[in-house]
DNA sequence: CAAGAGATCATCT
DNA sequence: GATGATCTCTTGA
């Protein structure tokens, strides 16, 4: 348990900024070049709205998987009940589990029936730190939610989330009005197996930001 | 610090 | 029956 002391006060300006909906991001921002929205999403804040208590974290860190063709991309094995989701309309969210052990949350893109989607791999913890340090049994900030694993175990995201709707109450993004932050390109983690498609410069993550999983 | 193994189960062959 | 969009811990230099 972390000491008493708040050793992050969240601000007014801020707190009051993540509940102003107009802030929530439209559907039409999903409804795009999965490439694009995998940058844009760069600095922007990750909302779940939970009873315990709701957390929000700074996206740093986001991978496109960017359709059928994309040999990493679980679309490119058809479409399957796990898959259904992606070739669903944009704006909802993809969770799937893997490893025996964790959730991977996603954000699906493009048009309806053409299964794309952003795996969000890191967020810098903004608001709900203790409840976050609480579900995943540590206080280290930097290591709170610096992968896809933590991050869901972080925020209370399981497959009971998946197909929800990121234009309702309980997961959203929301814009942070700044401008996206400077990035760097680099070929997504762990798809060894996806032949010519491993290398390709598709994982996004903010530059100089200690919240990231991998530099 | 880098590398490797183990944990554990939904999904698809 | 095999494998994976991971994480943590252990080992050894």
């Amino acid at each position: 348990m972390a000491a008493g002391s708040r050793q992050n006060p969240e601000s007014l300006a801020c707190i009051l900024a993540i509940y102003n909906s107009t802030l929530k991001l439209p559907r039409s921002f999903y409804e795009r070049s999965t490439i694009v929205v995998a940058k844009q999403l760069l600095g922007k804040y990750l909302v779940r709205q939970h009873p315990k208590g709701n957390t929000v974290g700074r996206i740093v860190e986001t991978e496109a998987y960017v359709g059928p063709q994309d040999l990493a991309c679980h679309a490119a094995k058809g479409r399957t009940a796990r898959t259904e989701v992606m070739f669903g309309p944009p704006g909802h969210a993809y969770v799937y589990f893997i490893y025996g052990f964790y959730n991977m949350l996603n954000l699906v893109t493009e048009a309806k029936d053409y299964p794309a989607a952003v795996l969000i791999r890191a967020v810098e913890p903004v608001q709900g730190i203790e409840l976050m340090q609480n579900r995943r049994r540590s206080s280290a900030l930097r290591s709170l939610a610096s992968g896809p694993g933590k991050l869901c175990q972080a925020f209370g995201i399981d497959r009971s989330l998946n197909g929800a709707d990121l234009c309702g109450g309980v997961l959203f993004v929301q814009d942070s009005g700044d401008p996206v932050p400077k990035f760097l390109a680099k070929p997504r983690i762990g798809v060894d197996y996806a032949g010519k498609w491993k290398d390709k410069p598709l994982r996004f993550l903010v530059r100089g930001n200690e919240f990231v999983s991998k530099f």
